[in-house]
DNA sequence: TGACATTACATAGATATCTATATATCTAAC
DNA sequence: GTTAGATATATAGATATCTATGTAATGTCA
């Protein structure tokens, strides 16, 4: 009887892969966390273009805002869609590039950007805030500087 | 004129916030990477099953599958469909009660399975090794901490 | 200027995901 | 035993995502 295989072929017992799989949980859980704060009507990719859009005060064409999410292009098309039956966008033509659509933010959509940003803090106050004295408290500055040198080995890859 | 709110009402200056972003991207970094190593045919969820199915050498029902990853009902009973529909798996009636369905690998699945994880050996070798010489390195063992205590604090949430 | 490549956007079709809901079955309480 | 609640699955309809492809406008180059 040879040794098995650790978990049939896969490392699962290497700390890189144990975090790695951590990585996968915070970030589904994280998305979960704050969805509970967006409204019923908007979802976290919306709420991203709404808040992009808001934070740059920019004029940015789909392609411009596809590429800054790293999604494609018609997956943004479709956002914007969405943003555009809302009411929150609306899209102006490029004087100088007749392909390219502008996307503006209205005022209802600044409206609503605003107050699910009012709705965010006590979520931002809890998170960044001591919380249980039992618990064990998070490095912030030594995670950081992991994840940042994980992201460049992972983008290597 | 008062002094503007960093980033329009949201914290991005504090490192709790850049290592939640950061989390994000390489989460979906790494998505991308590991599906570039999964045939055009099979996707992450649908793997993700396969590979609990042979790992456990467990006959699962749907709902115990979808739990353990943590989606609802609906999509695991999609997914399941779609390797139904492979012939990667296949469904038998539990004979203590028959609102459940257990989900069983079949022998192509078995294989397919195998096959992918053969392909993985690459990928896992190269992202656990030592990298390029001038990167820096991560410390797995200190990232892995830092994690473990940020998951428990978000699931607080 | 005319041909070809590139770029911007839209459309089509696929999968994963969700919530809400319907159906069937099981369990428990009366 | 019959009824009420819980559980397992399926179906419907929505959004986000992808790839492949089509169309229109721009850019390049000979």
């Amino acid at each position: 009887m040879s040794r098995p295989v650790s978990n049939a072929g896969l490392p699962t017992d290497l700390d890189a892969f144990k975090a790695m799989v951590e990585i996968e949980m915070i970030a589904k859980t994280a998305n979960q966390v704050f969805e509970r704060f967006l409204p019923s009507n908007m979802t976290r990719a919306q709420f991203g273009v709404l808040n992009r859009l808001a934070r740059l005060e920019a004029r940015e064409t789909i392609s411009e805002i596809a590429r800054a999410f790293q999604v494609a292009q018609p997956t943004m098309s479709s956002t914007v869609g969405r943003l555009l039956d809302k009411g929150f966008v609306k899209t102006v033509a490029d004087p100088n590039d007749a392909r390219r659509k502008i996307v503006v933010l209205t005022q209802s959509g600044s409206k609503a950007r605003g107050e699910i940003v009012e709705g965010l803090t006590p979520l931002f106050s809890e998170f960044t805030g001591s919380g249980d004295k039992e618990a064990q408290q998070v490095d912030w500055s030594s995670l950081l500087d992991e994840l940042v040198k994980l992201r460049s080995q992972i983008e290597r890859l």
